[in-house]
DNA sequence: CAGTATCCAAAGGGATACTG
DNA sequence: CAGTATCCCTTTGGATACTG
């Protein structure tokens, strides 16, 4: 406080809210997981197999586990045989939402810009 | 198309932005970069040396080179001596500031949700 | 079906020292 | 000042096979 070369408290939170979030939101298939998640509601372990092309289930359950731990989706195991496991996002991850659509327009007009050069 | 489990052109376009967006700006420092920059407008490497606590010349001479090539940052050398070097947003970086924004929101919200519990 | 176990290659990223 | 070079450890993530 006081020293010109401080910097502001404001600035700082955003700096550590930032990083939080980048921490929490990283690898290769978070978004794209949540994504689906909003498009269909609730999905099964092996929906999310086929519609994420590519991932292997190593790393899908892994992605999940974090997730899960960081309060954005819920695991259900339903009482079928044999058993399945439903996916689904917590109201905690609707603050996600803004995040997502904001990657969505920016990957887009990237795109773009990179076309029309 | 036409069949049921075809998804809509619309959600496949939205998932390639997605990655296109999460390939990137991955890492654990881009985002803080941008945000720097947003803040101060022009840097040095050595400003950002500071700012960035943790980094190190090697990670940070990588991350920019590489949003330089996904043209969001300018390099510019001054004739300076010794030479100095500025780096700044270009215009298609003002893109990425509705993530930004929208992360920090969801970081803010997260650790106040962590925090409440 | 919903994972786990094992193995492995590549990338990320930090410490330190050095250079034009 | 603005990096690069080297070394090295950890993490990420893919391939494959297996299990309750």
């Amino acid at each position: 406080m006081g020293k010109l070369e401080c910097e502001s408290e404001l600035k700082i939170d955003r700096k550590l809210a930032l990083s939080d979030a980048v921490e929490l939101l990283s690898g290769k298939w978070k978004f794209l997981i949540l994504l689906d998640l909003y498009y269909s509601g609730t999905m099964r372990f092996k929906d999310l197999m086929q519609t994420l092309k590519g991932i292997t289930p190593k790393v899908l359950s892994k992605e999940l586990q974090q997730l899960e731990e960081n309060m954005l989706i819920t695991r259900t195991v339903n009482n079928t045989k044999p058993v399945t496991v439903s996916y689904a996002l917590t109201e905690h991850a609707s603050e996600t939402q803004p995040v997502i659509n904001a990657l969505i327009e920016f990957g887009k007009k990237h795109r773009y810009k990179i076309i029309s050069k």
